[in-house]
DNA sequence: CTGTTAGCGCGTTCAC
DNA sequence: GTGAACGCGCTAACAG
C-alpha cells in the first residue's frame, strides 16, 4: 500500500534539507548552493516528485491560467486568432482555458463563472462584443483584460479599421470599373459578434461616395454569418435580373464562397458576369481563387497574448491599441481566370509546398 | 486602504455561522436549513464574496480542469470535435485547458507539462497518436485519458472505421463505373497524426480488389496535409496524360479542394473528365459541391468529454470503445453538375437558412 | 442541523 | 545559504 501523493516535505526529507530549500529550488532562486540544488534535484527525480498546481496557485494567488472567451469556435478567423493566443500563452507557460459562448446567455454565464470563481488570472475576448457592465464589473475585480477584434476605448486591444478594409475593397472592385456593386453582410447587432461587418458597410459607402456613386440599397443585404445563409443572400441580389450587381463584396471570405456558389447555380460567369471580392484570406480563398482583404488573424492572438502576457507580469507597455495592417489579396474572382495562365510547372510547386516529402506508390 | 479579498470566515462571521456551513452552502449540501441558507446566500452576494477555485481545488485534491490535446488546432476536423468537446466540458462545469502541437517535441513538452504539474484531472488526445510509453506513464499516475479518432485497444476512445470508410468512398467511385481511381492521402506517418488515412487507404484497396482491380500504384500519392499541397499532389496524377485517373479518392475535404482546383487548373471537367470523392463532410464540401464521406465528427467530441466527464465521477459505463457510423454523401463532383438543376426555390433556401431575419437596405 | 478543528501542498518570512 | 514556522482559502471529519 504505497502512499503515492508524495509532498514538498517528503522530498525535503529525502534530501536531509528544510521544505524551504526545495521550494527554492522549485522557483530557480539563485540562494541556493549547487551542491544543494543537485542533491534535491537528484531526490525529486529519484522519487519522481511533482508539484502540485493548485497547493503553488493558493500560496502564489494566481491561478497560471488565462480564459479565453470565443463565440462560434468554428468560424476560421476566429480560429485562427485561437491558434495564436494559445500559442503565445503555452510558451508562457500558462494554461489556456477556452469558453466557447453560442449566444448572449451563454457568453454572461462564461464570463461570470469565469470571474466568481476567480479560475484565472485574466481573460482574453476574441470577437465578442461585451456589455460595458462587464468591462466595468471585471475592471472592479481587478481581472486584467484583453480584446480581440473589438476597439473598446481604453482597453488593452488588437485592432483592424474595419472601416479602411471595407473601402479598399469597394475600391478594388471600383478600379475594375464596376459601378454597380452589391453588399452582402451578416447581422452583427443580433448576434453577439463585433461591428466589423456595419463597419466594413460603412467603408464600402464611403467608397462609394468618393467615387462619385450614389448607393443602391436594393443591392445591400444581411443575414446570417455562413456559406450557406450567402448562398441564399446572393441568389436575392443576382435575382434582380437587368438590376443585379456587376460585382459583390461580402463581408467575410466564407460568406463570399457562399456568394460565388450562388453565382455558379445561377450559371453566371465569375469574374465575367459578376465579380467578388471578400474579406478575411482564410484557407479556402486561395483554394476557391478568391479575391480578398487580408488581415494578418494569426497574429492578432499572438499580440493580444504578448498583451496579456505583460500585463500579468505587471508590465508597462504601449500601445494599448495595436491595429494591425491590411491588404488587397487579388484574385482570380475579380481580376479574371487568369488562374489558367498561372500554371506552375510541377516542380517549382512542389519547392513551394515542401513536396520534397512526397511519396509515390503504396 | 480596503482589504479585497474576502474569504470564507469573513462570510461565516459575518452572517454569524460556522466556516463549515458557509462551505456546504457553497457546494450545495442538503444538511442545511433553508433559513441558514438564505441568511448566508444572503451575506455572501452582501460582501461581494466569491470563493477560490485554486483553495477549493487543493482541498477536494481535484482540479476541476480538463486537458485538451490537439494537433494542428486549423484542421477544420479537429476543431469540429473540440467544438463538442469544450461544449460538453462547459456544461459538466469542467474548465478546458486547451493545448495546442505543432509536432512530436511539443507534444511530449505537453504532456510531460501536464501530469507532471497535475494541472487537470483528466486528459483528451484528439486526432493524435500517442506513444504507448506516454500512455503507460498516464495509467501510471491514474490520470483518466480518453482518445478521439485514435483506435487504441485498453482505452476508452470513439472513432470509425477509417478501412470501411475508405471502402466505401472508393465503392461509390466504382459504382458509377470508374477503374482507374488515384488516392491521394498525407503522410501520417511521418506527422504525429493517427493513421486514419493510411487505413482509409487500406480501404481502398479493399474495394479495388473486390471489384477485381489490379491496383496501379502509380496512381497513389501522398504529402503534406493541407489544400495547396494537394494541388500539387492532384497536378502529379492529372498529368499521367493518357494514363491519368477517371476519378480521384482524396483522403480528407481539405486535400479534395486542392484536387478540385488541380482539376480547375489543367481545364479538366469535374467530374466530367475527373470524378472527385473526400473526407470528413466539412464545410467547404457542400460550398465546394464536393461529395464525401460523412463522418459525426462534433459528435466524436461529445461522446468524448461524456466519457471524461462520466470517468471523473467514478462511473463504470460500457462500451469503453464507440464507434460512430460513415455515410457516403453524393454530390456533384461525383454525380455530376446535377447542382444546375437542384436550385431551390429562394423561398425553400430561406426557410432552411433561418432567413426570416433577412434584411434588406442600409 | 451546525460549529470547531485539522489538514490539503506549497511559498515566504524570519532567524540562525 | 539554510531550516522552521506560519499562512493561503477551503473541505471534510468529528463532536455536539
Amino acid at each position: 500500500m504505497k502512499k503515492l501523493p508524495i509532498n514538498i516535505s517528503m522530498v525535503a526529507a529525502e534530501a536531509g534539507v528544510g521544505v524551504g530549500t526545495v521550494s527554492r529550488v522549485l522557483n530557480g532562486s539563485e540562494q541556493v548552493s549547487d551542491a544543494t540544488r543537485e542533491r534535491v534535484l537528484c531526490t525529486m527525480a529519484r522519487l519522481d516528485y511533482r508539484p502540485l498546481r493548485s497547493a503553488s496557485s493558493l500560496s502564489k494567488g494566481r491561478t497560471g491560467a488565462v480564459g479565453i472567451l470565443v463565440s462560434g469556435i468554428t468560424r476560421p478567423s476566429v480560429i485562427a486568432r485561437l491558434e495564436g493566443v494559445i500559442d503565445v500563452l503555452n510558451d508562457a507557460g500558462l494554461d489556456a482555458v477556452v469558453l466557447n459562448a453560442q449566444n448572449r446567455t451563454q457568453l454572461d454565464h462564461h464570463l461570470t463563472s469565469l470571474t466568481d470563481q476567480r479560475r484565472v488570472d485574466g481573460i482574453i475576448v476574441i470577437s465578442i462584443g461585451i456589455a460595458d457592465e462587464r468591462v466595468a464589473r471585471i475592471k472592479e475585480l481587478d481581472i486584467p483584460l484583453v480584446l480581440v477584434d473589438n476597439d473598446v476605448p481604453n482597453l488593452p486591444r488588437v485592432v483592424i479599421d474595419d472601416v479602411e478594409g471595407g473601402k479598399i475593397a469597394t475600391d478594388h472592385l471600383l478600379s475594375l470599373g464596376h459601378r454597380r456593386i452589391g453588399f452582402i453582410g451578416d447581422n452583427s447587432d443580433i448576434a453577439i459578434g463585433t461591428l466589423s461587418s456595419e463597419n466594413r458597410y460603412l467603408g464600402y459607402l464611403k467608397a462609394l461616395g468618393v467615387a462619385g456613386i450614389e448607393p443602391d440599397f436594393e443591392l445591400v443585404v444581411r443575414g446570417p454569418h455562413s456559406s450557406n445563409a450567402a448562398v441564399a443572400l446572393g441568389s436575392v441580389l443576382l435575382e434582380l435580373g437587368k438590376d443585379r450587381p456587376s460585382a459583390i463584396f461580402a463581408s467575410s471570405d466564407t460568406m463570399a464562397a457562399g456568394v460565388i456558389k450562388a453565382l455558379h447555380q445561377h450559371g453566371l460567369d465569375v469574374p465575367g458576369e459578376c465579380a467578388v471580392i471578400g474579406f478575411d484570406n482564410i484557407e479556402i480563398s486561395s483554394i476557391l481563387d478568391l479575391s480578398t482583404v487580408r488581415q494578418p488573424l494569426l497574429e492578432s492572438g499572438t499580440k493580444g497574448a504578448s498583451m496579456m502576457v505583460a500585463l500579468l507580469n505587471g508590465e508597462i507597455f504601449e500601445p494599448r491599441r495595436v491595429e494591425l495592417p491590411l491588404e488587397v489579396i487579388p484574385r482570380g474572382s475579380s481580376l479574371g481566370n487568369q488562374r489558367k495562365l498561372s500554371i506552375v510547372p510541377l516542380g517549382e510547386v512542389r519547392g513551394h509546398h515542401g513536396l520534397h516529402i512526397l511519396q509515390r506508390g503504396g
